[in-house]
RNA sequence: GCCAAGGUAGCUUAGCGGCGAAGCGGUGGACUGCAGAUCCAUUACACGUGAGUUCAAAUCUCACCCUUGGCUCCA
């Protein structure tokens, strides 16, 4: 049975799909105008794992993720750069799918962005002003908290708490804590409304794009942690008083953040990394590990100390996968005693009774480290039989498959190609050097060659 | 002020009522010409403070101290 934490219960809870075998799942996409960070990174791994999972169980899920191509942030942007909005959009759109390919981030069916469903927002905005939950000013249309008793459910707030707000005031709104479904403007992006021509409010992208491709009842709503308020407060307040479907999503899971080296990561601090800033000097594979290595809610504390620390409890249980593959060549015995198909099922069933916990990741992976100390153990007495190394093998290749880590070798040899035959010869040199005693010589080039960032294993 | 998360071995993280935990690090050993890598073993009074509930508490209750984050830019 699978427990999954929801945000609005503040409870872990029993999974059960809205409809059979069917998980609908959306998460909040990227606003695209400029490069995404690490910290998105840990939240897209997290769903992208936890897709994989669900997966894995048997349920067929439908993975929705929104583009923000309209917004503040882009308009302000493109005018700096003299660039049109949705063309800025577009090429920092482009960069993040290329950023999520290299993290192996892609369990996501389909992408739509803001800018393609202004016919739904436009809908799901009437709907709203028809059923008195919202209204129209000189401004824009907003929503009427009023009218929504449930506001504030999910962030747990007080709606009379809401009407002291940091911005200026607006004149035109019924309460402060009002957010706007519609934004008339004179420039900008511009589409026609009933009520003059502007853009949408943040929160109405997701919405109406969720219930025309989820409905208005769906499975899993996720995003980072920061969302939960106004974002999802919103989302809620539009989409259940739009529907008057109650609850709108059964289960809220969010992300925890990521901080660098305990400070929250931010662009005055100047500790501010882009996922391209990262990948540049460290191994995706290695990142997605450090991410396992704390549960998806907790914060999680970044710095490159933590990340070699990851590299290296990660390469532990590759060069097991290693060995083990290569014992594939080996001359098996069958052997009566076999201690390695009780470990296998022990250990295993710790992965997945962790997994099962809301994705706990931390105690899932200790479970694998502990079956891989077993199996190096036993390992130097007696080897597998070899339909149980291969069981072993197959519970390797799960893992692979539910954490999107590649734990086989094959990979980085690919990778090196051109440079290998060259490699190939200078240690072939200094294999001969070393055979002639020539330590010094051999030495130096072990030096040079570690300077480069190779190591040498012999 | 309100809301939330958290304070667990040197470090990073799990556990959340009863077998003292995983990785990294440290130490010892195997391997090696040496070093590293790898493998094995081992190490560590572990649970912010004070009180309470209980046969039993890191785990529940209360109080207090400290840290971090959110409060309409934000994954």
């Amino acid at each position: 049975m699978l427990y999954i934490y929801n945000t609005l219960s503040q409870r872990r809870e029993p999974f059960q799909a809205v409809k059979d075998q069917v998980v609908k799942l959306f998460v909040c996409g990227p606003t695209v105008y400029e490069d995404a960070h690490i910290g998105h990174a840990r939240t897209y791994i997290s769903f992208d794992i936890i897709k994989r999972y669900l997966q894995y169980k048997g349920y067929t899920v439908y993975y929705l993720q929104n583009i923000t191509d309209i917004d503040d942030k882009i308009i302000k942007r493109s005018q700096k750069l003299g660039l049109d909005p949705l063309k800025l959009a577009r090429k920092y759109e482009k960069r993040y799918h290329q950023d999520m390919e290299k993290l192996g981030v892609n369990q996501v069916n389909f992408f739509p962005r803001a800018s393609e469903h202004i016919d739904q927002i436009i809908g799901q905005i009437q709907t709203l002003i028809q059923k008195g939950y919202a209204y129209p000013t000189p401004r824009g249309v907003y929503f009427d908290i009023s009218q929504f008793p449930d506001y504030g459910k999910l962030s747990r707030r007080k709606v009379e708490d809401l009407n002291v707000s940091r911005l200026e005031t607006d004149p035109y709104k019924k309460n402060q804590g009002d957010f706007a479904l519609w934004k008339l403007r004179d420039e900008g992006p511009l589409w026609d409304s009933p009520w003059g021509s502007g853009r949408p409010g943040w929160h109405i992208e997701d919405t109406a794009i969720t219930e025309e491709y989820l409905g208005s009842q769906y499975d899993i709503h996720g995003g980072g942690l920061d969302l939960i308020f106004p974002h999802h407060e919103a989302e809620i307040a539009q989409m259940e008083s739009a529907s008057g479907k109650i609850p709108m999503v059964a289960y809220w899971m969010h992300t925890g953040f990521l901080n660098v080296s305990g400070e929250k990561m931010s662009k005055s601090l100047g500790n501010f990394i882009t996922i391209r800033d990262l990948l540049e000097n460290h191994h995706s594979q290695v990142f997605r590990f450090f991410v396992l290595s704390t549960h998806y809610r907790s914060p999680i504390d970044f710095s490159i100390k933590a990340l070699e620390q990851s590299a290296k409890s990660f390469t532990r249980i590759k060069k097991l996968v290693n060995r083990l593959y290569q014992l594939l060549d080996e001359d098996l015995k069958e052997s009566a005693e076999e201690p390695f198909q009780g470990w296998l099922q022990e250990y295993k069933e710790q992965f997945f009774h962790y997994m099962d916990q809301d994705f706990n990741t931390p105690p899932a992976l200790a479970a694998v480290f502990k079956l891989t100390r077993k199996i190096n153990q036993a390992l130097a007495q007696t080897k597998p039989s070899l339909p149980v190394l291969k069981n072993i093998l197959s519970f390797f290749h799960d893992l692979e498959e539910i954490l999107g880590l590649q734990l086989r070798a094959e990979d980085e040899e690919h990778r090196v190609d051109e440079s290998a035959e060259l490699l190939e010869l200078i240690l072939h040199i200094r294999e001969k050097l070393r055979e002639e005693k020539e330590w010094e010589l051999a030495d130096k080039i072990r030096a040079k060659l570690i300077d480069l960032g190779y190591e040498i294993q012999d």
